[in-house]
DNA sequence: ATGTGTGAACTATTTCACAGCC
DNA sequence: GGCTGTGAAATAGTTCACACAT
Protein backbone atom coordinates (compact mmCIF):
# COMPACT_ATOMS: atom_id res chain seq x y z
CA UNK A 1 0.00 0.00 0.00
CA UNK A 2 1.52 3.22 -1.11
CA UNK A 3 0.37 5.05 2.09
CA UNK A 4 2.69 3.02 4.30
CA UNK A 5 6.04 5.27 3.76
CA UNK A 6 3.38 8.52 4.77
CA UNK A 7 2.83 6.73 7.82
CA UNK A 8 5.95 5.26 8.58
CA UNK A 9 7.56 8.73 8.40
CA UNK A 10 5.02 10.52 10.96
CA UNK A 11 5.71 7.91 13.07
CA UNK A 12 9.54 8.17 13.06
CA UNK A 13 8.57 12.01 13.46
CA UNK A 14 6.90 11.05 16.88
CA UNK A 15 9.22 8.80 17.24
CA UNK A 16 12.20 12.06 17.30
CA UNK A 17 9.68 13.65 19.55
CA UNK A 18 10.01 10.71 22.07
CA UNK A 19 6.38 10.10 21.81
CA UNK A 20 5.84 6.06 22.73
CA UNK A 21 1.78 6.14 22.09
CA UNK A 22 -0.64 7.56 19.41
CA UNK A 23 -4.21 7.12 18.62
CA UNK A 24 -5.52 6.48 15.00
CA UNK A 25 -7.21 10.22 14.94
CA UNK A 26 -3.56 11.83 16.03
CA UNK A 27 -1.66 9.91 13.48
CA UNK A 28 -3.91 10.07 11.03
CA UNK A 29 -4.14 13.94 11.40
CA UNK A 30 -0.16 13.89 11.10
CA UNK A 31 -0.44 11.88 7.83
CA UNK A 32 -3.24 13.48 6.18
CA UNK A 33 -5.62 10.94 6.35
CA UNK A 34 -9.04 9.98 7.46
CA UNK A 35 -8.53 8.03 10.82
CA UNK A 36 -10.81 5.13 9.61
CA UNK A 37 -8.54 4.53 6.56
CA UNK A 38 -5.85 4.73 8.65
CA UNK A 39 -7.45 2.08 10.81
CA UNK A 40 -7.98 -0.10 7.89
CA UNK A 41 -4.32 0.03 6.56
CA UNK A 42 -2.95 -1.02 9.59
CA UNK A 43 -5.27 -3.99 10.44
CA UNK A 44 -4.48 -5.04 7.46
CA UNK A 45 -1.00 -5.49 8.15
CA UNK A 46 -2.57 -6.97 11.75
CA UNK A 47 -3.68 -6.36 15.15
CA UNK A 48 -0.99 -4.02 16.37
CA UNK A 49 -3.00 -1.29 18.55
CA UNK A 50 -4.65 -1.62 21.32
CA UNK A 51 -8.10 -1.08 22.56
CA UNK A 52 -8.98 2.41 24.25
CA UNK A 53 -5.33 3.24 23.81
CA UNK A 54 -3.78 3.02 20.58
CA UNK A 55 -0.78 1.65 18.56
CA UNK A 56 2.63 1.84 20.42
CA UNK A 57 4.72 3.85 18.06
CA UNK A 58 7.93 2.01 18.42
CA UNK A 59 6.42 -1.34 17.38
CA UNK A 60 4.46 0.09 14.88
CA UNK A 61 7.61 1.35 13.29
CA UNK A 62 9.09 -1.84 13.37
CA UNK A 63 6.12 -3.43 11.07
CA UNK A 64 5.74 -1.05 8.68
CA UNK A 65 9.51 -1.32 8.05
CA UNK A 66 9.28 -5.22 8.18
CA UNK A 67 5.81 -5.31 5.76
CA UNK A 68 7.72 -2.45 3.21
CA UNK A 69 11.05 -4.33 3.33
CA UNK A 70 12.79 -1.90 4.75
CA UNK A 71 14.57 -3.93 7.44
CA UNK A 72 16.51 -5.42 4.69
CA UNK A 73 19.34 -4.02 2.89
CA UNK A 74 18.39 -2.65 -0.61
CA UNK A 75 21.25 -2.11 -3.04
CA UNK A 76 20.89 0.42 -5.54
CA UNK A 77 22.07 2.32 -8.60
CA UNK A 78 22.52 5.89 -9.89
CA UNK A 79 22.75 5.88 -13.43
CA UNK A 80 23.10 9.76 -14.71
CA UNK A 81 25.18 12.35 -12.17
CA UNK A 82 24.18 15.25 -13.44
CA UNK A 83 22.17 17.75 -10.93
CA UNK A 84 19.70 15.27 -9.96
CA UNK A 85 22.12 12.57 -9.95
CA UNK A 86 24.07 14.36 -7.44
CA UNK A 87 21.13 15.78 -5.27
CA UNK A 88 20.06 11.79 -5.07
CA UNK A 89 23.69 10.09 -3.98
CA UNK A 90 23.47 12.99 -1.41
CA UNK A 91 20.30 11.92 -0.21
CA UNK A 92 20.22 11.08 3.17
CA UNK A 93 16.94 9.42 3.23
CA UNK A 94 17.85 6.91 1.40
CA UNK A 95 20.66 5.44 3.39
CA UNK A 96 18.62 5.91 6.40
CA UNK A 97 16.02 3.55 4.75
CA UNK A 98 18.29 0.80 4.22
CA UNK A 99 18.97 1.84 0.60
CA UNK A 100 22.75 1.73 0.01
CA UNK A 101 23.57 3.44 -3.21
CA UNK A 102 26.20 1.23 -4.67
CA UNK A 103 27.62 3.25 -7.79
CA UNK A 104 27.14 6.01 -9.62
CA UNK A 105 27.67 5.93 -13.05
CA UNK A 106 27.92 8.25 -16.30
CA UNK A 107 29.02 8.22 -19.43
CA UNK A 108 30.34 11.66 -19.77
CA UNK A 109 34.18 11.09 -19.22
CA UNK A 110 34.26 14.65 -17.40
CA UNK A 111 32.41 13.59 -14.72
CA UNK A 112 33.92 9.64 -13.99
CA UNK A 113 36.05 9.88 -11.64
CA UNK A 114 34.97 12.79 -9.77
CA UNK A 115 34.14 12.27 -6.15
CA UNK A 116 30.57 12.65 -5.38
CA UNK A 117 29.19 11.83 -1.71
CA UNK A 118 31.73 10.26 -0.65
CA UNK A 119 31.99 7.93 -4.06
CA UNK A 120 34.11 7.88 -7.65
CA UNK A 121 31.93 8.08 -10.40
CA UNK A 122 32.03 5.42 -12.57
CA UNK A 123 31.68 4.73 -16.74
CA UNK A 124 28.69 3.51 -17.45
CA UNK A 125 30.48 0.76 -19.35
CA UNK A 126 30.71 -0.84 -16.31
CA UNK A 127 26.77 -0.83 -15.53
CA UNK A 128 26.76 -4.78 -16.11
CA UNK A 129 29.82 -5.22 -13.93
CA UNK A 130 28.51 -3.10 -10.75
CA UNK A 131 24.86 -4.84 -11.11
CA UNK A 132 26.25 -8.04 -10.96
CA UNK A 133 29.02 -7.82 -8.68
CA UNK A 134 27.24 -5.55 -6.17
CA UNK A 135 24.19 -7.38 -6.44
CA UNK A 136 22.16 -4.49 -7.14
CA UNK A 137 17.99 -4.77 -7.26
CA UNK A 138 16.64 -0.78 -7.76
CA UNK A 139 18.31 1.03 -10.76
CA UNK A 140 17.65 4.56 -10.26
CA UNK A 141 17.85 6.43 -14.12
CA UNK A 142 18.67 9.95 -13.51
CA UNK A 143 20.41 10.54 -17.14
CA UNK A 144 18.55 12.87 -19.87
CA UNK A 145 15.42 11.50 -21.80
CA UNK A 146 17.17 10.25 -24.79
CA UNK A 147 19.32 8.00 -22.94
CA UNK A 148 16.84 6.93 -20.48
CA UNK A 149 15.24 3.92 -22.46
CA UNK A 150 18.88 2.94 -23.54
CA UNK A 151 19.99 2.40 -19.65
CA UNK A 152 16.77 0.93 -19.40
CA UNK A 153 16.82 -2.05 -21.64
CA UNK A 154 20.80 -2.85 -20.21
CA UNK A 155 19.69 -2.41 -16.33
CA UNK A 156 17.01 -4.90 -17.45
CA UNK A 157 18.87 -7.23 -19.14
CA UNK A 158 21.55 -7.41 -16.66
CA UNK A 159 18.96 -8.45 -14.13
CA UNK A 160 17.54 -5.76 -12.45
CA UNK A 161 13.73 -5.75 -11.96
CA UNK A 162 12.72 -2.34 -9.88
CA UNK A 163 13.56 1.16 -11.60
CA UNK A 164 13.08 4.41 -10.50
CA UNK A 165 12.88 6.72 -13.08
CA UNK A 166 13.18 10.57 -13.04
CA UNK A 167 14.20 10.99 -16.96
CA UNK A 168 10.80 12.50 -18.51
CA UNK A 169 9.69 9.51 -20.64
CA UNK A 170 7.32 6.65 -19.98
CA UNK A 171 10.23 3.71 -19.94
CA UNK A 172 8.81 0.26 -21.83
CA UNK A 173 10.08 -2.57 -19.59
CA UNK A 174 9.30 -6.65 -20.06
CA UNK A 175 6.37 -7.99 -17.34
CA UNK A 176 7.70 -8.82 -13.74
CA UNK A 177 9.62 -5.32 -14.05
CA UNK A 178 7.84 -2.62 -11.95
CA UNK A 179 9.10 1.40 -12.83
CA UNK A 180 8.23 3.89 -10.72
CA UNK A 181 8.37 7.35 -12.12
CA UNK A 182 8.86 10.94 -10.55
CA UNK A 183 8.25 13.70 -12.93
CA UNK A 184 9.07 17.42 -11.24
CA UNK A 185 7.64 19.08 -14.17
CA UNK A 186 4.21 16.70 -13.78
CA UNK A 187 3.96 17.65 -9.88
CA UNK A 188 4.10 21.42 -10.76
CA UNK A 189 1.55 20.87 -14.19
CA UNK A 190 -1.07 19.72 -11.38
CA UNK A 191 -0.25 22.48 -8.78
CA UNK A 192 -0.74 25.14 -12.29
CA UNK A 193 -4.42 23.06 -12.96
CA UNK A 194 -5.62 23.50 -9.47
CA UNK A 195 -4.31 27.43 -9.57
CA UNK A 196 -5.64 28.06 -12.39
CA UNK A 197 -9.18 27.07 -10.71
CA UNK A 198 -8.47 29.17 -7.75
CA UNK A 199 -8.37 31.86 -9.51
CA UNK A 200 -11.56 31.96 -10.89
CA UNK A 201 -12.08 30.95 -14.35
CA UNK A 202 -10.07 30.00 -17.91
CA UNK A 203 -8.59 33.48 -17.31
CA UNK A 204 -5.79 33.07 -14.39
CA UNK A 205 -2.94 35.75 -13.18
CA UNK A 206 -0.33 36.96 -15.66
CA UNK A 207 -1.96 35.93 -18.64
CA UNK A 208 0.21 35.33 -21.26
CA UNK A 209 0.33 38.27 -24.48
CA UNK A 210 -1.23 34.97 -26.67
CA UNK A 211 -4.13 34.82 -24.49
CA UNK A 212 -7.11 32.18 -24.65
CA UNK A 213 -7.52 32.53 -28.29
CA UNK A 214 -7.49 29.13 -29.99
CA UNK A 215 -4.62 29.56 -32.02
CA UNK A 216 -4.33 29.19 -36.18
CA UNK A 217 -2.80 26.26 -37.94
CA UNK A 218 0.71 26.76 -36.43
CA UNK A 219 0.54 28.95 -34.09
CA UNK A 220 0.11 27.09 -30.62
CA UNK A 221 3.21 24.94 -31.00
CA UNK A 222 5.40 28.32 -29.96
CA UNK A 223 2.94 29.25 -27.06
CA UNK A 224 3.61 25.49 -25.59
CA UNK A 225 6.96 25.26 -26.47
CA UNK A 226 7.66 28.80 -25.44
CA UNK B 1 -6.81 14.88 -13.83
CA UNK B 2 -3.84 13.84 -12.58
CA UNK B 3 -3.03 12.22 -15.98
CA UNK B 4 -3.74 14.91 -18.46
CA UNK B 5 0.30 15.83 -17.99
CA UNK B 6 1.33 12.20 -18.83
CA UNK B 7 -1.13 12.15 -21.98
CA UNK B 8 0.35 15.66 -22.63
CA UNK B 9 4.35 14.53 -22.63
CA UNK B 10 3.29 11.33 -24.55
CA UNK B 11 1.63 13.45 -27.21
CA UNK B 12 3.93 15.99 -27.24
CA UNK B 13 6.77 12.53 -27.97
CA UNK B 14 4.89 12.11 -31.13
CA UNK B 15 4.49 15.59 -32.35
CA UNK B 16 8.47 15.32 -32.01
CA UNK B 17 8.26 12.30 -34.79
CA UNK B 18 5.80 13.89 -36.80
CA UNK B 19 2.46 11.76 -36.20
CA UNK B 20 -0.12 13.79 -36.87
CA UNK B 21 -3.03 11.41 -35.93
CA UNK B 22 -3.15 8.80 -33.16
CA UNK B 23 -5.88 6.38 -32.29
CA UNK B 24 -7.20 6.13 -28.56
CA UNK B 25 -5.33 3.00 -28.67
CA UNK B 26 -1.67 3.85 -29.58
CA UNK B 27 -2.17 7.17 -27.40
CA UNK B 28 -3.03 4.91 -24.27
CA UNK B 29 -0.31 2.05 -24.90
CA UNK B 30 2.45 5.50 -25.03
CA UNK B 31 0.79 7.07 -22.02
CA UNK B 32 0.94 2.84 -20.31
CA UNK B 33 -2.84 3.57 -19.72
CA UNK B 34 -6.38 1.35 -20.79
CA UNK B 35 -7.65 3.22 -23.73
CA UNK B 36 -11.40 3.34 -22.72
CA UNK B 37 -10.17 5.13 -19.67
CA UNK B 38 -8.04 7.43 -21.83
CA UNK B 39 -11.06 8.18 -24.12
CA UNK B 40 -13.21 8.80 -21.20
CA UNK B 41 -11.01 11.53 -19.37
CA UNK B 42 -10.51 13.37 -23.52
CA UNK B 43 -13.85 13.00 -23.85
CA UNK B 44 -14.24 14.93 -20.35
CA UNK B 45 -12.23 18.03 -21.81
CA UNK B 46 -14.95 18.17 -25.14
CA UNK B 47 -14.95 16.50 -27.97
CA UNK B 48 -11.54 16.67 -29.37
CA UNK B 49 -11.46 13.25 -31.61
CA UNK B 50 -12.87 11.96 -34.70
CA UNK B 51 -14.81 9.15 -34.68
CA UNK B 52 -13.11 6.63 -37.17
CA UNK B 53 -9.87 8.31 -37.32
CA UNK B 54 -8.44 9.29 -34.21
CA UNK B 55 -7.22 12.30 -32.73
CA UNK B 56 -5.36 14.88 -34.31
CA UNK B 57 -1.69 15.14 -32.37
CA UNK B 58 -1.11 19.01 -32.47
CA UNK B 59 -4.84 19.89 -31.23
CA UNK B 60 -4.93 17.79 -28.61
CA UNK B 61 -1.49 19.39 -27.19
CA UNK B 62 -3.10 22.86 -26.83
CA UNK B 63 -6.67 21.60 -25.59
CA UNK B 64 -4.58 19.76 -22.90
CA UNK B 65 -1.99 22.41 -22.18
CA UNK B 66 -5.02 24.45 -22.08
CA UNK B 67 -7.23 22.61 -19.56
CA UNK B 68 -3.95 22.17 -17.30
CA UNK B 69 -3.15 25.99 -17.42
CA UNK B 70 0.03 25.85 -19.34
CA UNK B 71 -0.75 28.57 -22.09
CA UNK B 72 -0.11 31.02 -19.34
CA UNK B 73 2.85 31.69 -17.65
CA UNK B 74 3.83 30.75 -14.14
CA UNK B 75 5.92 31.98 -11.87
CA UNK B 76 8.08 30.17 -9.17
CA UNK B 77 10.44 30.65 -6.45
CA UNK B 78 12.75 27.84 -5.23
CA UNK B 79 13.68 28.05 -1.59
CA UNK B 80 16.72 26.24 -0.63
CA UNK B 81 19.61 26.32 -2.86
CA UNK B 82 21.41 22.48 -1.94
CA UNK B 83 21.89 19.38 -4.24
CA UNK B 84 18.14 19.17 -4.50
CA UNK B 85 17.45 22.81 -5.25
CA UNK B 86 20.27 22.91 -7.90
CA UNK B 87 18.99 20.32 -9.84
CA UNK B 88 15.19 22.24 -10.17
CA UNK B 89 16.92 25.35 -11.05
CA UNK B 90 18.49 23.93 -13.88
CA UNK B 91 15.42 21.31 -15.08
CA UNK B 92 14.46 22.14 -18.31
CA UNK B 93 11.30 20.50 -18.19
CA UNK B 94 10.01 23.79 -15.78
CA UNK B 95 10.61 26.69 -18.75
CA UNK B 96 9.15 24.65 -21.50
CA UNK B 97 5.83 24.02 -19.71
CA UNK B 98 5.48 27.67 -18.99
CA UNK B 99 6.87 28.12 -15.27
CA UNK B 100 9.20 30.82 -15.18
CA UNK B 101 11.75 30.41 -11.74
CA UNK B 102 12.17 34.01 -10.33
CA UNK B 103 14.34 33.13 -7.51
CA UNK B 104 16.63 31.16 -5.95
CA UNK B 105 16.44 31.83 -2.33
CA UNK B 106 18.54 30.18 0.55
CA UNK B 107 19.52 31.15 4.44
CA UNK B 108 23.00 29.68 3.83
CA UNK B 109 25.35 32.95 3.31
CA UNK B 110 27.98 30.60 1.51
CA UNK B 111 25.38 30.18 -1.02
CA UNK B 112 24.21 33.27 -1.15
CA UNK B 113 25.59 35.51 -4.21
CA UNK B 114 26.61 32.24 -5.97
CA UNK B 115 25.20 31.98 -9.58
CA UNK B 116 23.19 29.03 -10.50
CA UNK B 117 21.48 28.15 -13.81
CA UNK B 118 22.44 31.73 -14.40
CA UNK B 119 20.40 33.24 -11.55
CA UNK B 120 21.96 34.97 -8.52
CA UNK B 121 20.94 33.62 -4.79
CA UNK B 122 19.20 35.49 -3.11
CA UNK B 123 18.89 35.71 1.03
CA UNK B 124 15.89 34.23 2.29
CA UNK B 125 15.49 37.65 4.17
CA UNK B 126 14.04 38.76 0.81
CA UNK B 127 11.48 36.11 0.23
CA UNK B 128 8.51 38.24 0.80
CA UNK B 129 9.97 40.97 -1.22
CA UNK B 130 10.98 38.30 -4.29
CA UNK B 131 7.19 36.76 -4.09
CA UNK B 132 5.38 40.37 -3.97
CA UNK B 133 7.44 41.89 -6.18
CA UNK B 134 7.43 38.74 -8.82
CA UNK B 135 4.13 37.78 -8.47
CA UNK B 136 5.59 34.47 -7.50
CA UNK B 137 2.02 31.88 -7.70
CA UNK B 138 4.04 28.68 -6.80
CA UNK B 139 6.80 28.25 -3.93
CA UNK B 140 9.20 24.87 -4.45
CA UNK B 141 10.31 24.52 -1.03
CA UNK B 142 13.75 22.14 -1.30
CA UNK B 143 15.44 23.28 2.19
CA UNK B 144 16.39 20.30 5.11
CA UNK B 145 13.05 18.90 6.91
CA UNK B 146 13.31 21.51 9.98
CA UNK B 147 13.33 24.30 8.13
CA UNK B 148 10.50 23.10 5.86
CA UNK B 149 7.19 24.33 7.93
CA UNK B 150 8.70 27.58 8.52
CA UNK B 151 9.26 28.66 5.14
CA UNK B 152 5.91 27.42 4.24
CA UNK B 153 4.39 29.25 6.79
CA UNK B 154 5.99 32.56 5.43
CA UNK B 155 5.91 31.92 1.88
CA UNK B 156 1.46 31.18 2.63
CA UNK B 157 2.01 34.33 4.85
CA UNK B 158 3.03 36.34 1.66
CA UNK B 159 0.35 35.15 -0.70
CA UNK B 160 1.07 32.11 -2.29
CA UNK B 161 -1.41 29.22 -2.56
CA UNK B 162 0.27 27.19 -4.28
CA UNK B 163 3.60 24.46 -2.90
CA UNK B 164 5.36 22.28 -4.31
CA UNK B 165 7.19 20.29 -1.24
CA UNK B 166 10.14 18.16 -1.45
CA UNK B 167 11.50 18.47 1.89
CA UNK B 168 10.44 15.16 3.96
CA UNK B 169 7.95 16.58 6.01
CA UNK B 170 3.81 16.60 6.00
CA UNK B 171 2.99 20.10 5.39
CA UNK B 172 0.28 21.62 7.33
CA UNK B 173 -1.54 24.98 5.59
CA UNK B 174 -4.27 27.11 6.12
CA UNK B 175 -7.74 25.74 4.26
CA UNK B 176 -6.81 26.97 -0.39
CA UNK B 177 -3.35 27.01 0.00
CA UNK B 178 -2.39 23.47 -2.23
CA UNK B 179 0.24 21.55 -1.13
CA UNK B 180 1.84 18.30 -3.54
CA UNK B 181 4.68 16.68 -2.23
CA UNK B 182 7.42 14.46 -3.74
CA UNK B 183 9.20 12.57 -1.68
CA UNK B 184 12.28 10.09 -3.25
CA UNK B 185 12.37 7.92 -0.29
CA UNK B 186 8.46 7.41 -0.78
CA UNK B 187 9.06 6.15 -4.54
CA UNK B 188 12.03 4.02 -3.26
CA UNK B 189 10.45 2.06 -0.46
CA UNK B 190 6.86 1.11 -2.53
CA UNK B 191 9.77 -0.41 -5.23
CA UNK B 192 11.34 -1.86 -1.99
CA UNK B 193 7.56 -3.69 -1.16
CA UNK B 194 7.27 -4.60 -4.85
CA UNK B 195 10.46 -6.08 -4.69
CA UNK B 196 9.98 -7.95 -1.99
CA UNK B 197 7.10 -9.43 -3.37
CA UNK B 198 8.86 -10.67 -6.24
CA UNK B 199 11.24 -12.36 -4.12
CA UNK B 200 8.44 -14.77 -2.76
CA UNK B 201 7.81 -13.98 0.70
CA UNK B 202 9.13 -12.39 3.92
CA UNK B 203 12.81 -13.26 2.92
CA UNK B 204 13.90 -11.29 0.49
CA UNK B 205 17.59 -10.67 -1.49
CA UNK B 206 20.72 -9.78 0.35
CA UNK B 207 19.31 -10.19 3.91
CA UNK B 208 21.11 -7.70 6.83
CA UNK B 209 22.99 -10.14 9.40
CA UNK B 210 20.54 -9.56 11.98
CA UNK B 211 17.69 -10.80 9.68
CA UNK B 212 14.09 -10.02 10.79
CA UNK B 213 14.45 -9.74 14.27
CA UNK B 214 12.99 -6.60 15.66
CA UNK B 215 15.33 -4.38 16.80
CA UNK B 216 15.38 -2.61 20.40
CA UNK B 217 13.50 -4.80 23.32
CA UNK B 218 12.37 -8.06 23.35
CA UNK B 219 8.60 -7.66 24.14
CA UNK B 220 7.47 -8.30 20.64
CA UNK B 221 9.51 -10.65 19.36
CA UNK B 222 7.02 -13.62 20.43
CA UNK B 223 4.25 -11.70 18.48
CA UNK B 224 6.33 -11.31 15.20
CA UNK B 225 7.03 -15.26 15.57
CA UNK B 226 3.56 -16.18 16.69
C1' DA C 1 -14.64 -0.30 -41.96
C1' DT C 2 -12.89 2.15 -38.21
C1' DG C 3 -12.56 4.23 -33.82
C1' DT C 4 -14.77 7.79 -30.75
C1' DG C 5 -18.00 8.80 -27.04
C1' DT C 6 -20.68 6.98 -23.44
C1' DG C 7 -24.30 4.39 -20.72
C1' DA C 8 -24.08 0.36 -17.96
C1' DA C 9 -21.68 -3.19 -15.22
C1' DC C 10 -18.17 -3.94 -12.44
C1' DT C 11 -14.38 -3.21 -9.15
C1' DA C 12 -11.90 -0.73 -5.82
C1' DT C 13 -11.59 2.59 -2.32
C1' DT C 14 -13.31 5.59 1.23
C1' DT C 15 -16.26 6.66 4.91
C1' DC C 16 -19.66 5.59 8.35
C1' DA C 17 -20.95 3.68 12.54
C1' DC C 18 -20.74 0.66 16.09
C1' DA C 19 -19.64 -3.84 18.51
C1' DG C 20 -16.08 -5.39 21.36
C1' DC C 21 -12.08 -4.91 24.14
C1' DC C 22 -9.01 -2.42 27.18
C1' DG D 1 -14.73 6.25 28.94
C1' DG D 2 -11.97 5.73 24.96
C1' DC D 3 -10.19 3.66 20.93
C1' DT D 4 -9.43 -0.22 17.81
C1' DG D 5 -11.08 -3.35 14.27
C1' DT D 6 -14.43 -4.18 10.88
C1' DG D 7 -18.93 -5.19 8.56
C1' DA D 8 -22.04 -2.38 5.85
C1' DA D 9 -23.07 1.77 3.03
C1' DA D 10 -21.56 5.19 0.13
C1' DT D 11 -18.58 6.87 -3.21
C1' DA D 12 -15.15 6.90 -6.78
C1' DG D 13 -12.84 4.91 -10.44
C1' DT D 14 -12.25 1.46 -14.18
C1' DT D 15 -13.53 -1.51 -17.86
C1' DC D 16 -16.86 -3.35 -21.06
C1' DA D 17 -19.39 -3.12 -25.11
C1' DC D 18 -21.77 -0.96 -28.56
C1' DA D 19 -24.46 2.88 -30.87
C1' DC D 20 -23.16 6.16 -33.93
C1' DA D 21 -20.41 9.40 -36.56
C1' DT D 22 -17.05 9.67 -40.33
Amino acid sequence: MARLPVYLRALTGLQERGVATVSSEELAAAAGVNSAKLRKDLSHLGSYGTRGVGYEVEYLVYQISRELGLTQDWVVAIIGVGNLGRALAGYGGFASRGFRVAGLLDADDSIVGQEIAGMTVQHIDRLEDIIAGHGVSIAVIATPAGAAQGVCDRVVAAGVTSVLNFAPVVLSVPDGVDVRKVDLSIELQILAFHEQRKAGGPDGPAALPGGDAPPGTKQYVETVEA
